[in-house]
RNA sequence: GGACCUGUGGUGCAGUUUGGAGUGCACGCCGGCCUGUCAAGCCGGAGGUCGCGGGUUCAAAUCCCGUCAGGUCCGCCA
């Protein structure tokens, strides 16, 4: 039907006869004997010459046979790749009428996201999403390329898979043949590729599609791919060599660069230094310990076990409304409050406290603070004039994420800005917290192997083992985490006692994996990519939605299909169900 | 479960603070003119439940209450 691409035309090309087939993206008439149509497919704009009039409107879907030519002199057009081409002598075939689109076929206008949505094959169109659609292709086809290379085999796994109740909330599949029984669609497909190892299978990879009913985010929807990745006989380092090497590919595949090596960071470190397990290291503003500086200090807000501080540089221009938006984030994370100190030349700030060191803090705590205080300060950020102190006072935890997230939000770079810095973070502590019992809470998943230096210490000191989990980060979003699974049945009773998971429940919950492990279980380790997020950094868009042909709103529907919807009575009568109104 | 922000012709906005006739801008749409435009230009025209409901008021897009939808975030996401 047609012989070239629209976006494809260059000056090469000119004298050859064409076909191209797209939809109008723009028509342009001047009398009688003359008209333009820009006519666009996902390879972009190329503009047609008519020599007359033509009965075309937006979007319409026509083939346009012509001579391509070199656009006459002062005819160019620099802002179209296409632009020192035009196809002349045009006869246009209509393959099909539009009605207008309810919004322009243009990435030049910002359209509300659930119009967007309601007519997302409109959306489409455009060419910021045809572009992000194909990066998302590369990604994938990348990380297949990468993980088959490096000999790992692709096997699918089952969506309808057995409850085995755990940390995310599942989506429930009503069974037919079985009424009252239910299936759920799986959170990711851990489980199973653990017992592929168990298999045989050696070296497992699959893009699958997991999905968790929890709530939605910007980067989180209901449904999302992840590389998922399991292999026998491997350490933590082979994992990290498999990872690496697919997502370094996928990176180059997308932009042509190779970053780096993915270097490394122990976890506890990643929360001193940045405030999070998934730290953003393109910038710098890490965080400062002002412990000894406030010891014994008179300043009520400070009297905390820990004190530390991020220096915005420049941030003395915040003003006041947005200094209490930022206090009122900070407690909204869970601190008690927010100190903030701009750092002035002292005659600009009027009763601001001499440091002497020639610069002044301009805050409402000034006037609280000692000399050596107010010196220490300013000798510990290395502030200089014009920045801006934000300190936080609490528990060494709370301190530490409180500014974490104040670090990103308030200095935080755009997402799709390079470098690409992949980071692997390691050491992640076993247990996380205490539930209503008191037994401590796995911070990863109940089948990781705990770190072997930590293991005599499993019981008489949970909180303070080390995991065999780690996780995957690319500019500040968690990309990814996995483990080393934990392969002995003595070391998995030991893990689950501390849990407080009895015999019987395990059973119950994991009995058939826990079976399988009797049959010769090899040792194994594993790992799973987000896609959606992998190819949201790329793509640079703040949002998986933007790489996601068909998303779901923040609540979970779909503004193009409906979705959800009630289901007919009859139906649910053959799945044994019954509708329990709402309650008020 | 909670906090904040948004909702005005098909699209994007202004108008809301300080109530006074659906007033305005750009794009799009419809008709006409136009032989080198390219986000074409010129002339004319159509198009509105100011998200929805209630309240205050002589009078509400504007103030108050509620509600719905969307977004960002907290909780949640082993």
């Amino acid at each position: 039907m047609r012989t070239h691409l629209c976006g494809a035309l260059r000056s090469g090309d000119i004298g050859a006869a064409v076909t191209v087939c797209g939809w109008v993206a723009k028509r342009r008439e001047h009398g009688e004997h003359l008209a333009f149509i820009d006519l666009r497919d996902h390879t972009g704009i190329v503009q047609c010459v008519i020599p007359g009039t033509v009965d075309v409107r937006s979007e319409y879907v026509i083939a346009v046979h012509g001579v391509v030519r070199a656009r006459p002199d002062g005819t160019v057009n620099p802002d179209l790749p296409t632009g020192e081409v035009e196809i002349g002598d045009c006869t246009v075939t209509l393959l099909n009428s539009a009605e207008p689109p309810p919004f322009a076929v243009d990435d030049r206008v910002e359209v509300d996201e659930v119009i967007r949505l309601r007519h997302r094959y409109v959306d489409l169109r455009r060419p910021r999403m045809q572009a992000n659609l194909r990066i998302r292709a590369k990604v994938n086809h990348a990380l297949r390329t990468a993980m088959d290379r490096q000999g790992f085999v692709e096997v699918e796994t089952p969506l309808l898979w057995a409850p085995t109740p755990e940390g995310a909330r599942e989506f429930t599949v009503p069974s037919r043949l079985h009424p009252g029984s239910c299936y759920v669609l799986p959170q990711s497909p851990q489980l199973a590729k653990q017992l592929l190892m168990v298999a045989g299978v050696d070296r497992y990879y699959q893009i699958a599609r997991c999905l968790r009913d929890e709530d939605l985010r910007a980067d989180r929807q209901f449904e999302f791919s992840q590389l998922d990745v399991e292999a026998s006989f491997v350490s933590q380092e082979d994992v990290f060599e498999f990872v690496s090497e697919a997502v370094l590919d996928a990176a180059e595949a997308v932009t042509g660069d190779r970053p780096g090596a993915v270097p490394r960071m122990i976890w506890a470190e990643a929360i001193d230094r940045y405030g999070t397990d998934k730290p953003d290291i393109r910038f710098g503003m890490e965080l400062i310990d002002l412990s000894t500086v406030f010891e014994g200090t008179a300043v009520k807000a400070f009297g905390a076990p820990c004190v530390k501080a991020i220096v915005l540089e420049g941030g003395a221009t915040l003003t006041r409304s947005k200094l209490d938006g930022l206090t009122d984030r900070a407690k909204g994370l869970g601190a008690k409050g927010l100190a903030w100190f701009r750092v002035t030349e002292p005659e600009a700030a009027d009763g601001a406290g001499a440091t002497g060191s020639g610069l002044a803090l301009d805050s409402p705590l000034d006037r609280f603070l000692s000399d050596p205080e107010r010196s220490g300060l300013l000798a510990a950020t290395g502030a200089g004039a014009g920045d801006l102190i934000l300190v936080v006072a609490d528990e060494y935890r709370t301190a530490c994420t409180v500014l974490g997230q104040l670090r990103v939000d308030v200095g935080g770079r755009p997402v799709g800005e390079g470098p690409y810095c992949y980071l692997w973070v390691v050491d992640f502590p076993m247990f996380d917290g205490v539930d209503e019992a008191g037994h401590p809470i796995a911070a990863h998943h109940p089948f990781t192997m705990p770190h072997p230096d930590d293991l005599d210490r499993l019981e008489s000191e949970p909180a303070a083992v080390r995991s065999q989990a780690y996780d995957l980060v690319l500019n500040g979003w968690e990309l990814g985490s996995g483990s080393v699974r934990i392969h002995r049945a003595d070391i998995q009773s030991r893990v689950f006692a501390v849990l407080g998971v009895g015999e019987e429940e395990a059973m119950s919950r994991f009995g058939f994996l826990l079976g399988a492990f009797r049959f010769g279980a090899p040792p194994h380790a594993g790992f799973a990519v987000g896609i959606d997020r992998l190819t949201a950094i790329f793509a640079g868009e703040g949002s998986i939605r933007e790489v996601i042909a068909f998303p779901k709103t923040q609540s979970g529907s779909d503004p193009m299909t409906g979705a959800p919807k009630p289901l007919a009575t009859g139906l649910l009568g053959e799945l044994g169900l019954q509708l329990i109104p709402p309650r008020d």
